[in-house]
DNA sequence: TCACTGACGGCTG
DNA sequence: ACAGCCGCCAGTG
């Protein structure tokens, strides 16, 4: 089907908008779209990107800056890689200094 | 139609 | 700090 969920491209152009070498989460683009739907909808929506090498799924992470979708980067290692290479340093699946690292979209982008 | 699951998050004990 | 439970919406059996 064409038509798309509106809030799936909203979800990809927010995450298109997050800085190099930063990370957002999967609550804080829920919030800043105000979807009700929550998280879980943002991370379904993240599941449609995997077509979208623009949109950089990578920087996007859970509340706790865990890499809970590494395994759907087609290997176990690849988003850690995908991050390291833009200056986040990962440590046991998780994102050091994520409270620093983070960029909210609420915040942020001022809305 | 019901029940379970999921790239989540907040609340409670 | 940590573990468990519930709610949220969509997809699948």
């Amino acid at each position: 089907m064409a038509e798309q969920r509106d809030y799936f491209e909203e979800v990809y152009e927010v995450v298109r908008l997050i800085p190099k070498g930063r990370v957002t989460t999967y609550g804080s683009i829920a919030r800043y779209l105000s979807l009700r739907a929550g998280a879980r909808m943002v991370g379904w929506a993240m599941n449609g990107c995997r077509n979208r090498p623009d949109v950089p799924a990578h920087r996007v992470v859970n509340s706790v800056g865990l890499l809970s979708g590494k395994h759907f980067f087609g290997g176990p290692t690849i988003m850690q890689q995908l991050l390291e290479d833009e200056g986040v340093r990962i440590e046991k699946d998780r994102v050091v200094d994520f409270k620093t690292l983070l960029w909210d979209p609420s915040l942020e982008l001022a809305i």
